[in-house]
DNA sequence: GTAGGGTTAG
């Protein structure tokens, strides 16, 4: 047998640059890791090989690949030649690597070493201002790709759509979209615009584009980015005939095994009423990842399966994934909305040493609302003062803290959280409503009259809190307070909600169904409203309405109904409750 | 040859 030949000699005085970027090419394309490419690198250096423009802009790649910064800039500096690329791989690596700002400012540094930026330059620029989410800088680095003629590159229009987007300029983000030509748009191009409608939960703006898309012969065929952000349009906005629609989409162009899809899906139908199809979705899926698990964990807490939820978790766990605070904020709202309040406290104090997951500001929120629902306000108020949050955060805490004294009638405790509610709350709207209700919740209905009447002097109005279902395709409206039921069977409901909160009682559930939903009337601001929407003492940041379609009684459950803006996205059923309202309806009829 | 755009859980 003969020797292998050997192909590279051992120590190569100097190699021809042309013959050289290949193998350079090659070696750094192996390269993963800052070591490897260090050590490539290196090997040039010692050859004495003479650096090119190329290939120190492929070494300039490599390190930015690895994340390597503070190289990439060391190289970057020394280069006596530095071209568009050299510009925009830096520009990249800054932007990959979580800082934005950087290469957002390297386009100023640009016009100073005259290079011209080009479009990959500019779409580069307009997705760090993306991660920024920052709209002024955005619309400036808009005005200079207009200058330099770029503004119109499929590439740089689609990068500029979901800028605006995520910066919440959803206009401009549509101008945008409309001034791109029609050829110049494309899949991608749609998926952004549709991403930004879906994001910003204007749900039925995503679903008529989406509409759009596949009756005027775009010629696009819908892909997984699409069809995800639909799905998550459709449960924005609790579209539930729409969303089942588009599953068959899904289905139809095999899109069935896509996660992303399938997480969607299963936040559409948890949020539409549907968990059992939620389940089927989840089951259906071959290895669910952290974020499916997350989701069906979080639709198990709204439906009251805390059991459920915590099995889910420890399967999870078992499987070897980790789970991130987003997942243990879903199990402690599943601990909270179901009682199993020790377990809840519980997992709060291990999670740092368990899962190295620092509770924050959401999952104390979470603990105080589980304490205030059990009646347990004392140790609520002592979780509140040590969780020391600020801000907005602070106002979600102490407003939940406040709703849990009004409904167990510590009109001492609820005096307190509503000083610090109004502390922090800009909009003081919510916290008055709630600090009248829990005067009228303790049986002082003049103090109750009177912080309304001081609402109404300031001309201080809160909006009536609303909320929707689909049920058999037709979408119901209820109103907070609203004592109006579907026509003439408004008599016959409010006696099923007797009747049901005797059921209920026996259950264990304290207080009067009755009586909030008198303390809670608001101006009723449509005549839409076909329900009644009562906080549940369990629960304190749900209201629950009950209301009538198609001859039976349903309960349908908004979170928040109350203080907070963002409970539209929140429409659930309970369903166990749901059972017995349908079994009520039937001795009713 | 080296640099660019869209999706899911709270």
């Amino acid at each position: 047998m003969t020797q292998p030949r050997q192909l590279i000699p051992m120590a190569a005085p100097s190699f021809p640059t042309a013959t050289l970027t290949p193998v350079l090419i090659h070696l750094l394309r192996g390269a993963s890791d800052l070591a490897s490419v260090a050590a490539t690198h290196a090997k040039l250096l010692k050859a004495g090989v003479a650096s090119t423009l190329a290939s120190s802009n492929h070494l300039l790649a490599a390190y930015c690949r690895c994340s390597a910064m503070s190289r990439a800039r060391d190289l970057f500096d020394r280069m006596p030649d530095r071209d568009v690329v050299s510009w925009t791989t830096l520009m990249s690596g800054y932007a990959a690597s979580g800082r934005p700002r950087e290469a957002v400012a390297l386009l100023r540094a640009i016009d100073f070493s005259g290079v011209q930026p080009n479009v990959v330059t500019f779409s580069t620029a307009v997705s760090a201002c993306a991660h920024l989410a920052d709209a002024g800088l955005g619309r400036q680095v808009h005005s200079r790709a207009k200058v330099a003629g770029c503004a119109c590159d499929t590439v740089v229009a689609t990068a500029l759509v979901d800028m605006y987007g995520k910066a919440g300029r959803i206009e401009d983000a549509r101008a945008v979209f409309d001034g791109m030509a029609a050829p110049a748009r494309n899949d991608v191009s749609w998926g952004a615009m549709l991403a930004v409608y879906a994001q910003n939960a204007l749900g039925n703006e995503a679903i008529e584009l989406f509409a759009e898309l596949r009756t005027n012969g775009s010629g696009v065929t819908p892909n997984h980015f699409m069809l995800s952000s639909v799905v998550s349009a459709c449960a924005s906005v609790v579209r539930l005939s729409i969303g089942k629609c588009v599953h068959g989409t899904v289905l139809r162009l095999w899109h069935g095994n896509n996660e992303v899809i399938a997480v969607a899906l299963v936040d559409m139908y948890s949020k539409c009423g549907c968990y059992k199809y939620s389940r089927k979705v989840f089951n259906g899926m071959e290895e669910p990842s952290i974020i499916p698990y997350t989701s069906i964990i979080v639709a198990a807490a709204k439906y009251g399966l805390g059991r459920c939820a915590l099995t889910l978790f420890n399967e999870m766990v078992d499987r070897g994934l980790q789970p991130n605070d987003v997942t243990l904020l879903g199990v402690m709202h599943a601990c909270s909305h179901s009682g199993l309040v020790d377990t809840g406290l519980r997992l709060l104090r291990s999670m740092k040493s368990k899962y190295g997951v620092t509770p924050c500001p959401s999952h104390y929120t979470c603990a105080v609302d589980m304490l205030g629902r059990a009646g347990r306000l004392e140790e609520a108020f002592e979780m509140a003062k040590e969780a020391q949050v600020e801000g907005n955060e602070a106002l979600l805490l102490w407003s939940s803290l406040l709703s849990a004294c009004r409904t167990h009638k510590r009109l001492d405790l609820a005096t307190l959280a509503g000083q610090r509610v109004s502390e922090f709350n800009q909009d003081i709207a919510g916290g008055l409503v709630v600090m009248s209700n829990a005067y009228a919740s303790a049986g002082q209905t003049d103090n109750a009259a009177a912080v309304r009447s001081s609402m109404r002097q300031r001309g201080i109005r809160k909006d009536p809190g609303c909320s929707w279902i689909e049920v058999k395709d037709i979408p119901y409206v209820f109103y907070a307070g609203a004592t109006s039921c579907a026509g003439a069977r408004t008599d016959e409901l409010l006696m099923l909600l007797d009747e049901l909160e005797c059921k209920m009682r026996e259950k264990g559930f304290k207080g009067r169904l009755g009586s909030a939903r008198v303390s809670d009337a608001h101006e009723d601001d449509g005549d839409e409203g076909r329900g009644v929407m009562v906080p549940l003492p369990w629960s304190t940041t749900m209201g629950i309405a009950l209301g009538a379609a198609k001859g039976h009684a349903f309960l349908h459950v908004a979170e928040k109904p109350v203080i907070y803006q963002d409970f539209k996205t929140s429409n659930i059923w309970l369903g166990d409750v749901t059972g017995r309202v349908k079994a009520l309806s039937n001795c009713t009829r």
